[in-house]
DNA sequence: TCTGTTTTTGACAACGTGAGACAATCATGG
DNA sequence: CCATGATTGTCTCACGTTGTCAAAAACAGA
């Protein structure tokens, strides 16, 4: 492997005069300085960073724990805004897929603590509490938090998502939303409650009697379990006037769900009642037909706002709400474009 | 941060004790070594990798270049194969996220360049041709292939998952199968359209007129566009006697769009209409009602067999394919079960 | 106790880079 | 020719680890 002598070998110099010019020092001449630039893009030579590292004792890497993200698919975003945010800083991102509790997590610290990470984001698969062992370098945590609220953390704003779509909801004329809501052992389903809650409320709405808990376990490993076959056909049972006229999903899975269970009763989404949702998950998002409304998660920004914070640590933990946005599609129509409410017709009879 | 100098101070002793101890050297006094590794415990001392790079000319790193990989969500396996290899075997993996022909890819080379990776793996978000510049370290090609045939490649068998797919279709007593093909630019919609055709010739089936291209393009950074809404109902609008009794579908997506058109069209999956596919693309296939039986790419082995081929290059560069495996679900039920086989009825009429 | 052998330990150098101290060389202007 | 400043070179050390080789210690046999 070329080194700084083999190019001083070359351009006749000294070694010193190679490194002033690798590091940019002023204080060479214009035409020296070409000279072995030259050679040094010729032979494709770039410093070795184990020697760097060695000697300025800063190793520039930081570290990615990803629990069990890799096995979802919606949080890819996580990883490359990250990786994007320690490309942008000049810092080289290590990408470790582990999950909590097994040794690979040791392992994985193991590496890091053997690289000399400057600093470690550790991303959860979706928003939740965790608890882990105190670390030897500064950590981040994205996607969850430290129920001590000892550490920094980077979540979305679930109460702020909830509450924007409400509003667009209200805003397009829906005056009878049902939610049908995650899990409640789910952080996200609290706060995203809270946010459809009060967000109805300043608009002269209530919510009560109107929030259902649909999905209701998380297996190991796969899927929720969803009981929207049971929930929606029940809501849907009453007359058009009385239904709702809404259904607001907790994630675009459940919403997907949705579409097929009102599709065996024969109703249509954007014809006979409106769906909303959140996640915006492609493909499945704009592949359901219609397209599906729904709050994007900021999973992208999150992982960038994690990797800066990683990079520069702010002076006091703290969590960080990022908010995220509408993405509108054509199941969420203005309400007066529903076949119920212009004619008034009831499919079902 | 502790180093070895460090331990042996307080070991009272030499700085090649320690690091024996750390090597697991067996030259060493049993209760000298115990009282240095009680002090690496209490320290918690990790080796600095970058000494060790330096001082072994090694660097144990493998890159791996994520070609728009991370916006795709099926090919998270190809990193978590090659993650888990390359950990198996000692080695760390440094992923990059990268588009070929920007900046990104040649940023990411010097990076490599500089951590001194002893091999680089490049990944591509499907199956298809690339060619590269010339590499200065072994390279394995992952889901692509160079035309010329003279680097390693790892790639889908897609003769073989779709000969293995449609005989799993006519084990069931399917006769009148339809395919509905990827864009024929894709290469796997070639290598499909013949295992498709050879599995059934073999079992005296011939599937002239029977392969149609439903998947019409790629759209820069977005989903692919189906046709499947005039096509299938064409191909269903003839009597259930003679319309296909099952729809062979290029990709999940693909099905998922199938289901909707066919719900359009009032036929049921696994009643009407038997459905197949390839990808097994999760949440999707195991979400769609029936789930959907579907061909396993196998990225998790391809991503696997890609590290280990750039951690022990073959002696000649080979195309690599790797066999998928069929996923069984309720869309491809025997064919006996088919509400038009039992009843003769036509849920159109 | 001495000699010879084996076991255990230690001194040193080198990997590639970067920095400081300082000397040597060169070009330019007076 | 000298003064000045710009440029380049020499030399040294340090980072943490490990291979080479030699020294020291422990042990066995006489």
């Amino acid at each position: 492997m070329t080194t700084q002598r083999e190019i001083a070998r070359r351009a006749k110099t000294s070694l010193k005069t190679v490194s002033r010019v690798i590091n940019r020092d002023p204080l060479v001449n214009a035409k020296t300085r070409a000279r072995i630039e030259a050679i040094v893009a010729e032979l494709g030579y770039e410093p070795s960073q184990a020697a760097r590292m060695m000697r300025s004792q800063r190793s520039n890497i930081i570290g990615f724990l990803a629990d069990q993200v890799a096995t979802s698919a919606s949080s890819i975003d996580l990883v490359r805004g990250a990786q994007d945010a320690a490309w942008e800083c000049g810092k080289q991102m290590m990408l470790f897929n582990i999950e909590r509790g097994t040794p690979s997590q040791d392992l994985a610290d193991a590496q890091l603590a053997a690289f000399r990470a400057e600093a470690v984001v550790y991303a959860a698969v979706y928003h939740q509490p965790v608890e882990l062992p105190p670390s030897a370098v500064p950590r981040v945590l994205l996607n969850c938090f430290d129920p001590g609220g000892g550490q920094h953390a980077i979540v979305p704003d679930d109460y702020q998502l909830a509450a924007t779509l409400m509003d667009e909801v209200l805003d397009r004329g829906y005056r009878r939303p049902a939610f049908l809501n995650l899990n409640r052992a789910i952080v996200a389903s609290g706060l995203r409650a809270a946010g459809i809650t009060d967000a109805a409320r300043n608009r002269g709405l209530d919510m009560t009697g109107r929030i259902h808990e649909v999905v209701v376990g998380r297996e190991h490993h796969g899927q929720p379990q969803f009981i929207a076959d049971r929930i929606v056909p029940e809501l849907m049972s009453v007359s058009p006037e009385s239904r709702p006229d809404v259904l607001i999903c907790g994630q675009d899975i459940l919403a997907m769900d949705v579409y097929f269970v009102l599709s065996e009763l024969r109703l249509k989404v954007g014809q006979h009642v409106a769906v909303a949702s959140f996640d915006n998950r492609e493909p499945i998002a704009s592949l359901l037909k219609p397209g599906l409304s729904t709050m994007e998660l900021p999973y992208y920004e999150m992982g960038r706002a994690a990797m800066l914070a990683a990079i520069n640590p702010p002076p006091a933990p703290e969590t960080v709400r990022l908010p995220g946005k509408f993405i509108e599609r054509g199941s969420l129509q203005p309400f007066h474009t529903l076949a119920t409410h212009r004619t008034g017709s009831n499919p079902n009879a």
